[in-house]
DNA sequence: TTTATTGTGGAACGATCGTTCCACAATAGT
DNA sequence: ACTATTGTGGAACGATCGTTCCACAATAAA
């Protein structure tokens, strides 16, 4: 019996999260947010709380896109090592490429915000902490199938491959040669062979 | 034939990039800045023309402390791999260390800024090339007295290394255990072997 | 000691910040 | 059709933003 709103969630979520992605959370302002996300501040306040939450909220959004997306890259993939192969040399793909604007929201708030924010830190380690888990299952998988040695740790190695995909989100922001891209995923894919 | 300047300008960059190490560009105000210097709007303004130019004048500070930190701890090991062995495990014990509250102030203005600021992108790239050049001679180093195989590319290398650095750095804001930056470190220091 | 020049202190600027408020529009249940 | 309830539009809030301004202090050259 009121009055039905007029707008999805997930549209204006999305449209939130590219605005914080292309500027981050402080250079983002509230009226960047309602011109982007075409609603007025009292209908912005009314669905999220805070600036804070909004981007909280975009977050979240992000990091489950993000998951779902390698999720289904490496299950598509010939074999468990293959797509990794392939994950990592679309990145490195990414990270050269003059027209991707922008790295990776997660990696970016941890730099601006998680040092000093503990609930952010959380947010977005919940979601790393996801992904990670997407490695190692898919490197015992290859351990099983013989195609990764015996020898290697799969828990290390899947940290290790996060830990370059931050190396790479940072390389990305150099503006560097695709050679050069291309040689760090090259250096990296070592690891598993 | 003038009054002297009651400040130095060593100690006002220093304290200035104190702050915008702490808290990032944008959300350090020129209002924290007049309170971390001790000087006046009118003062720093005189001195610096803008918090922009203050802040690039930070950032090359910063660099110029840090590529001269690294050369000296490189330089003093008793051989070439085992100064860069050194450098590693000395990052990854900061990257966990929780009382290390910040990261690396050119790889926080990477993703901060550099991807649409084009200014600081090449001044941000001028420090970390720096940096890559002294690794890759102590590599060329290592390899001319047969401490490094020769099937080893030093420039790939290297490049590696960097972004590995980078890695850490954001490794570092996720709180990470010892166990697991260290576990990073080993992973990494594996391509030297 | 005077004069020219430059630094200092701090008030003040217009713009923008995140947020609040409220008259009004729109709908669902009675 | 009426009423209760909730979303909408947009003005407006105090605070803070980066920056400017200027009367005054301090010094070096004449």
């Amino acid at each position: 019996m009121a009055r039905p709103a007029q707008f999805e969630r997930e549209v204006v979520l999305e449209k939130a999260m590219e605005a914080f992605w292309n500027h981050g959370f402080c250079a983002t302002s509230m009226a960047d947010l309602v011109s982007a996300t075409d609603l007025k501040p009292g209908s912005l306040y009314a669905a999220f709380e805070s600036k804070q939450d909004l981007f909280l909220a975009t977050l979240d959004y992000y990091g489950q896109r993000s998951t779902a997306r390698i999720e289904k890259l490496l299950s598509e993939a010939d074999s468990p090592l293959q797509g990794i192969r392939r994950y990592f040399r679309q990145l490195g793909a990414e990270a050269a490429d003059p027209k991707a604007k922008r790295s990776c929201l997660l990696v970016n708030t941890v730099l601006e915000l998680a040092r000093q924010d503990k609930v952010v830190q959380k947010r977005v380690n919940r979601h790393f902490d996801a992904i990670e888990a997407l490695f190692r299952r898919v490197l015992e998988t290859a351990q099983a199938k013989g195609e990764l040695s015996r020898d290697k740790d799969p828990k290390a190695i899947a940290t290790f491959l996060m830990s370059n995909i931050w190396g790479l989100r940072v390389l990305g922001g150099t503006a560097p040669s695709p050679a050069r891209a291309r040689s760090v995923v090259n250096q990296l894919l070592q690891v598993l062979s």
